[in-house]
DNA sequence: TGTACATCAGTGAACGCGCGTTCACTGATGTAC
DNA sequence: TGTACATCAGTGAACGCGCGTTCACTGATGTAC
């Protein structure tokens, strides 16, 4: 079934996609080349057309994965349509994203595998976790929070360093009721860290707040 | 070599030790029962001798490892000698043990695989991280920190959440000086709620601080 | 104390399986005339 | 516009390898006499 390139785009944007869920939820070890194509609609020997190794796809899948977390959650979206910093601690330490490692953050997923991958697929990452802490910081100037990006960007790293554990911890955990704890103490705790002093001080904590600076790259 | 049950112990005990730093460092998938035994001077077969299935080592090295970082760290050793909040936090986020995760915590070396293991594995694991947060409350009360015991588990499950975490990013992150930046902000943060508000107007905050109170479990 | 025997930790070859990768082949598509 | 050909995405069987596990065997030790 010769195609066209846009056809053969679509088919390799296929693979990548499905597996980088399937690596979320099983592990960048726990999914078979060839499952990964069959659940595209293909057969094996397909599969060397689209990447010279699988480590290739591991490398693309992570970085995939990661793109579209951000896209999703800020990037490609109005100003007004962004998360607020609480709603994003929120949903990223939420039942929801705990139960649905596919469709959630890669690193928080992966940090541990990724530790031993290999350079490229580490660089990868290493990009968008750099993304990542800029995005946050946007966020943590948008709640409110004054100071320099020196103090904003050791508040961005802490939060995001909490919130990977955090949810690394509640999936791992076998007691439902430590798992909710484990995300709900984080999630509270790092919004008093999030958020600019006098908010706190006011109800609506954790609500949304009008942004009040914006931060580009 | 028949040889006596106390010999027998010996041997189980050193493939544990062996598979626990193993697992640590390349994985629970990342070595093979081969190889762990040669490396315990044995040859592949009388594996089976000590344990039922591969996953049964598994388990088992993961709760040792976890057992001998709580005695290392806390459990065993007088009260003189226990690190202080502050000495933990700086400990766990060195480049030392960043870089030496076969004698770190296992916690941050495997949270990813562990939530992918089979129950009895994550049943072991959660026991060894309540036992953890015992710990951290302890030493957050020995700090001198007042307040209800609620208060102080929130503050654990932070400090618990935030280092896994930025371990855990430091180790995959691939740019030096990032690593570095990850955990020495956490660090920064963490001591700022972990030390009670007086300390932290005192010169000398981070160093160490004569216990005042203990808490048993 | 000395001897014969049963036990069982440890051996190492072999088995079966799953996986990543290769390869000769197919046939729909884009292109040249 | 219609036809012949070259391309190459996709096929699916086969290969080689590493791994977890099994198994018949060994021989040092503990035990019974």
């Amino acid at each position: 079934m010769g195609r066209s390139q846009a056809a053969k785009a679509e088919t390799h944007d296929r693979i990548v996609q499905i597996a980088s869920e399937r690596f979320r939820e099983a592990g960048l070890e726990g999914v078979s080349v060839a499952d990964l194509m069959k659940e595209a609609g293909l057969t094996v020997g397909g599969f060397y057309k689209h990447f010279a190794t699988r480590e290739d796809l591991v490398a693309e899948a992570v970085a995939h994965g990661q793109g579209a977390w951000l896209a999703r959650t800020a990037n490609a979206i109005s100003e007004e349509e962004k998360p607020t910093i609480a709603e994003l601690i929120d949903g990223y330490l939420s039942v929801a994203h705990r139960d649905a490692p596919g469709q959630g953050c890669v690193v928080g997923a992966l940090v541990g595998e990724i530790a031993r991958s290999r350079p490229q697929t580490r660089a990868l990452f290493t990009e968008g976790l750099k993304d990542t802490l800029v995005l946050l910081i946007d966020r943590l100037r948008a709640a409110g929070n004054e100071g320099d990006n020196a103090m904003l960007r050791r508040t961005a790293i802490s939060i995001c360093s909490a919130m990977i554990g955090a949810i690394g911890a509640a999936r791992a955990v076998d007691d439902p009721a430590l798992s909710e704890e484990i995300m709900r103490s984080t999630a509270a705790q790092l919004k008093t860290l999030a958020l600019p002093l006098e908010a706190t001080r006011r109800p609506g904590v954790g609500g949304r707040q009008s942004p009040r600076s914006q931060v580009s790259k």
